[in-house]
DNA sequence: GGCTTGTTTCAATTTATTCTGAAACAACCA
DNA sequence: TGGTTGTTTCAGAATAAATTGAAACAAGCC
């Protein structure tokens, strides 16, 4: 039968491996990776803990920790917590996988979709009007605007889409997934 | 009323503009800068295009331009062509834009959704197992069982999700999307 | 005020990524 | 076969991004 420090040991390693695992997927989601890594170690442990645990536990400095922890908290997948009769702040991560998932979605859209949208609505306005064109040129103009009118179309299906599940109401998220899923081919 | 050439500089502006603002974009989506730039000039001007002409265009080197061209192939957005009378190979990109969308899908999943899984299921293989203990050890480990399992249900259902969004059948993508916005609210 | 503890900032450095350019390669032609 | 045109590769250079560590800052306490 195994004993408890054996036990522990694994634990550490597994959490050691979900950790570098989610690292690697930083890159992907747009976060560096040591903000993975710290998200993902407050996620897996599910315990608050403070700056130097953090530190510790990733071996990394005390400004990296601290500009990653401020990170997180500016996309609103961590908060604060405080421990009685201790000054330190801690920090934990919202358990919830989905509501996690959506925090990402939101800051995500807000960051890179709605930005590129605004320039796509400049672009559009400022290129050459086709009426004022014949021939040719006309044809090119019109092929023009209407590449631009499908990609801007895209942009703002997805916009909303995105919206729909990070709104409030949009808890029905999961569900939906879920469903989509159920009733496959 | 506007000539001619007037009109064509600001069809040029115009795309240039929208190939630097994609440009913008690529850290995000994981590729880099070049390849989204030489993937939305063909996209824009929707003209094939060689080698030569894009790195005229986008003011880069020849090698850079190659790589770039044949990682957008890799990614299945973007095709080769050929001229009559011409040896070069010439290259355009998916006027679809929602095809171009689930080529990204399908090859995003493959790139980092998968591995990821593959490694949770491996994690969570090798945790240690709650029977073996007792106690508080018991509950910490029947927690930390508890979050990798929420996590793999999460990611498994997503993975899911977008193989629907993917497969041949899954051209419903636009409609679906657009009905999910539609009754909005 | 001065002392202790905890947090943030940021210039300098390290690390990772992208890009260049020239050489190697490949395919065709006479 | 040698010449021409087009493409790919890759070591080194340039650029961008993340990280460190020490100093500055805050907040509380005596």
């Amino acid at each position: 039968m195994p004993n408890q420090d054996d036990q522990h040991e694994k634990l550490t390693e597994a959490q050691d491996r979900f950790v570098a695992s989610w690292g690697q997927m930083a890159g992907a989601w747009g976060i560096s990776r040591t903000m993975a890594e710290a998200h993902s170690l407050l996620y897996i442990t599910g315990k608050p803990m403070n700056t130097d645990e953090i530190m510790d536990r990733l071996q990394i400095s005390r400004g990296n920790a601290s500009m990653s922890i401020r990170a997180l908290l500016d996309w609103g997948i961590i908060s604060r917590t405080h421990k009685r009769g201790d000054r330190k702040e801690y920090f934990e991560a919202d358990q919830d996988v989905w509501s996690m998932f959506r925090s990402i979605v939101r800051e995500r859209i807000k960051r890179e979709v709605e930005p590129l949208l605004a320039t796509l609505f400049e672009i559009r306005d400022s290129s050459p009007a086709p009426d004022d064109a014949t021939g040719d040129q006309q044809k090119e103009l019109l092929a023009h605007q209407k590449r631009l009118e499908e990609m801007l179309s895209f942009m703002r299906t997805m916009e909303k889409l995105s919206h729909r599940f990070v709104s409030p109401s949009g808890s029905g998220l999961e569900l939906a997934a879920k469903l989509l899923t159920k009733f496959d081919r």
